[in-house]
DNA sequence: GCTGTGACTTCGA
DNA sequence: CTCGAAGCCACAG
């Protein structure tokens, strides 16, 4: 039982807003991290590349704010063509009006 | 307990 | 506009 109130890992956050994206929506490191009330951007990427729930979370819906869509555990290009698949315009390896598809989280402000 | 690294971001030239 | 360097947080060794 440990303690329940005890506050999940940084990378469980981030999780758990990945899966509050929908479908057809994507959002940036930045975003994420700042929904969590940090810069740790960087922990972000890094806790992604655990990719540990990549069969639960779907990462390739997190993109750059330069709108790239960045890396992915199983290739650029295959996160590319998931976001297709979402309905989400990509240029290039880039997404088309990122700030169309650009999902906000309820953070409180 | 400290150091290094990274699926990033942002500023300056 | 494009290129480069520095910065930041958290986790792993």
């Amino acid at each position: 039982m440990s303690d329940m109130n005890k506050v999940y890992d940084f990378n469980e956050r981030c999780y758990a807003l990945l899966d509050q994206i929908p479908a057809g929506k994507v959002t940036t490191y930045g975003e994420i991290a700042r929904a969590l009330g940090s810069r740790a951007w960087r922990a972000v990427g890094s806790a992604m590349a655990g990719n540990r729930h990549l069969v639960v979370v779907p990462c390739h819906r997190v993109v750059r704010s330069d709108g790239a869509v960045g890396q992915y555990a199983q290739g650029a290009e295959r996160k590319v063509a998931l976001l297709r698949s979402e309905g989400v315009e990509i240029e290039n390896g880039k997404i088309a009006g990122l700030n169309r598809f650009m999902h906000r989280f309820d953070a409180g402000c």
